[in-house]
DNA sequence: GGTGTTTGCTAACGGTGTTCACTAAAGCGT
DNA sequence: ACGCTTTAGTGAACACCGTTAGCAAACACC
C-alpha cells in the first residue's frame, strides 16, 4: 500500500504509485528571500512591506471570521480569496499553504486569549492577589465560552492539521500564554499561601517531567520545589477540564448550564492554593450603580 | 451575504444565489421504508439483511483505519469505496452521508472503550471496590492513549461534523459509557468512603444541574445526595482533564511521558473518594514469576 | 527608461461530498 | 417458471477543496 500526496492529505490509492515520490521541499513564504534591496533593514518598512503585511491582516481576519462561523473544517483558501476578490494561488504568496494560515490564527489567537486574560487581571486592584487570580480564570472561561471555534482549535486535538504541520508558531504563543498565569502563582508562592504538598509522593519520574516542565516554560527561577510545579500541573489540569468539557458540549444533554460547575470547580481549585473564593457578584468592584 | 448548500459545508458565495435554497429533506437510510414484505420481524435476519449487515459493518472498519492511519479529516467516502471496489454513491445505501457515518463509529468506539473499561474492572476480584476503581480508571487512560485519534472524536470538539448533525447514536452510546463508572461510585458512595462535601456550597442552580445530570445519566437511584453527584462530577472533570491533555498532547514540547501526572492526579483523585491508591507494579496481582 | 523583483492570474491535476437517473440483480408471490 | 417489486450499485454531473506551474502585469530601484 503506497501513499501519494495528493490533494490535501495523503490518501491510500488502490493502484500502484507510478514514479517516485518526490515530496518537495516547502519554501515557506516563496520568492522573498531577497530583501528589498535596499538594506533598509533598520528603517521603517517599506511601502511594499506595508500593503503586503495589510493584506495577510486581511486574510487572516477573514480566516479567521469563516473560522467562527463554520467550524475549522470550514476554513479554505478558495473561500478566503473569493471573498477578497482574489484567487486562491494568490495566497500562496502569503501563506505556505491552509495549514500554516491556520497555525498562524491559531497564534494570534493565544495572542488574544492572554490580552483578555491580562486586561482581566489588571483591571483589579493589583496587590488584591486573591481577587487577580479569581478574575484572570473567570476570563479565561469567559474567553473560552464566547469563542469556542477559536478555544476548540487551540486547545482540541489537532485533527485538521496535517501531522507533520510545523506548529511551533503557535506553541510558542502558548508558552507566552501559560507565562499570564505563571507571575501570579509566582506571587501565590511567595506569599506562602498553601502548604506544598508531600514531597515523597512525587516519584522521580515525575519530577523530573515537572522540572522539564518548568524549564521550558521558562518560569524557573531556581528555587521553585517541584512540588508546587506539581502543584501548579494539577490546577492547570483542572481547569482544563472543566473547561474543555463545557465548550467541547461533552455534557451538552444533561447539563444546559455549566457556570455552576465551573465556580465549583473555581472554588475548589482556589480554595486548595489558600485563595479566597468570592462569588462572582461579590468579587466585582462593586460600581453597581450607586446613586450619588 | 447568502449561503449555499454545495459541497461538504456551507461556504458564502460572492456571487448572488440563483434560485431558491431547497434543503432537500435528508433520507436517513434510502428505500427501506418497507420491510422485506413477509413479516420476519420476529424471525432470524433475511438473507439480504444479512449480507446488508456485513457490508455496513466493512464499511465503518475501514472508515476507522483510515480514522486511526490518517486522521479524522482523513476519512472519506471515496476512499472507503475505492478500497471496497465500488464507488461512493453506492455507501449512500447504507449511510446517509460522511457525518452519519463518523456518528455511528463514534458510537462503536464508545462501545469499545466501555468494553474494555468493563474488562479490566472484570480482571480483578469483584469485591475489592478500590481494585476495581484503580484498575478502571487506568484502562481508561490506557485505552485513550492507545487509541488517540478515537478519543479526539469521542472526546474532542465536533469539528468535522456539521453543526446541524444528529449525534444522539453517539451521545447514547457515551450515555452507556458513563454508567460503566456509574456502578463503580455507587458501590463507593454505598459504602460511605468519603464524607460528603458542605452542601451549603452547593448554589441551587448547581443542584439543579445536578440533579439534571444525574437523571438523565440513568443512575438516579433516588436518595443520592446532590453532594454526591458533585464529587462524581468533578472526579470526572479531573479524569477528563488530564487524559484530554495527554491525548491532545498539549504538554508534548514541555513534558515527555505524561503517565507520572496522570498516576498523581489519580493518587490525589482516588484520595478524595477515600480509596486506597496503589502504585501500578503493586496493584497488578502479582503472579511475578515465583519460581515454584 | 531599463531591469529585476513581486504579485496575482489562468489552467490544470487530483482529491472531496452529494444528487440523479439509470441498470442489473435479487427476492418474493403466484 | 414467470412477472413484479425492491434493492444494490454505477456513471455522470455539480460544486467544492488544496496545490503546482507558467505567465503577464505592476512595482521599485538604478
Amino acid at each position: 500500500m503506497f501513499t501519494k500526496a495528493c490533494g490535501r492529505y495523503d490518501v491510500n490509492v488502490a493502484d500502484e504509485d507510478h514514479g517516485a515520490l518526490i515530496r518537495r521541499q516547502r519554501r515557506d513564504v516563496p520568492q522573498q528571500m531577497t530583501k528589498p534591496q535596499l538594506d533598509r533593514g533598520a528603517g521603517k518598512p517599506s511601502r511594499r512591506e506595508r500593503v503586503r503585511e495589510a493584506t495577510l491582516v486581511e486574510i487572516k481576519e477573514i480566516a479567521r471570521r469563516h473560522l467562527v462561523e463554520h467550524g475549522a473544517a470550514g476554513v479554505s483558501l478558495r473561500a478566503i480569496a473569493r471573498e477578497m476578490g482574489m484567487t486562491a494561488p494568490g495566497l500562496y504568496r502569503y501563506v505556505s499553504g491552509i495549514d500554516s494560515l491556520l497555525v498562524l490564527i491559531t497564534a494570534d489567537m493565544f495572542g488574544e486569549l492572554a490580552a483578555a486574560v491580562a486586561a482581566a487581571d489588571a483591571s483589579v486592584p493589583s496587590e488584591d492577589t486573591d481577587l487577580r487570580i479569581l478574575t484572570s480564570l473567570r476570563a479565561f472561561r469567559s474567553w473560552a465560552v464566547t469563542h469556542r471555534a477559536e478555544f476548540a482549535t487551540m486547545f482540541g486535538p489537532r485533527v485538521r492539521l496535517a501531522p507533520e504541520t510545523d506548529v511551533t508558531p503557535a506553541l510558542e504563543a502558548g508558552r507566552r500564554f501559560g507565562a499570564t498565569f505563571y507571575t501570579l502563582f509566582d506571587r501565590l508562592l511567595a506569599e506562602e499561601r498553601f502548604p506544598l504538598p508531600d514531597g515523597d509522593r512525587i516519584t522521580p519520574e515525575l519530577a523530573r517531567e515537572l522540572r522539564a516542565f518548568a524549564d521550558t516554560c521558562g518560569f524557573s527561577a531556581p528555587h521553585i520545589p517541584v512540588e508546587a510545579i506539581m502543584v501548579l500541573s494539577t490546577c492547570w489540569v483542572r481547569l482544563y477540564g472543566v473547561v474543555c468539557m463545557e465548550v467541547f458540549e461533552h455534557l451538552n444533554f444533561v447539563m444546559r448550564d455549566m457556570e455552576p460547575l465551573f465556580e465549583s470547580e473555581l472554588q475548589n481549585i482556589l480554595t486548595g492554593l489558600g485563595v479566597r473564593y468570592r462569588t462572582p457578584e461579590s468579587s466585582t468592584p462593586v460600581t453597581m450603580s450607586t446613586p450619588d
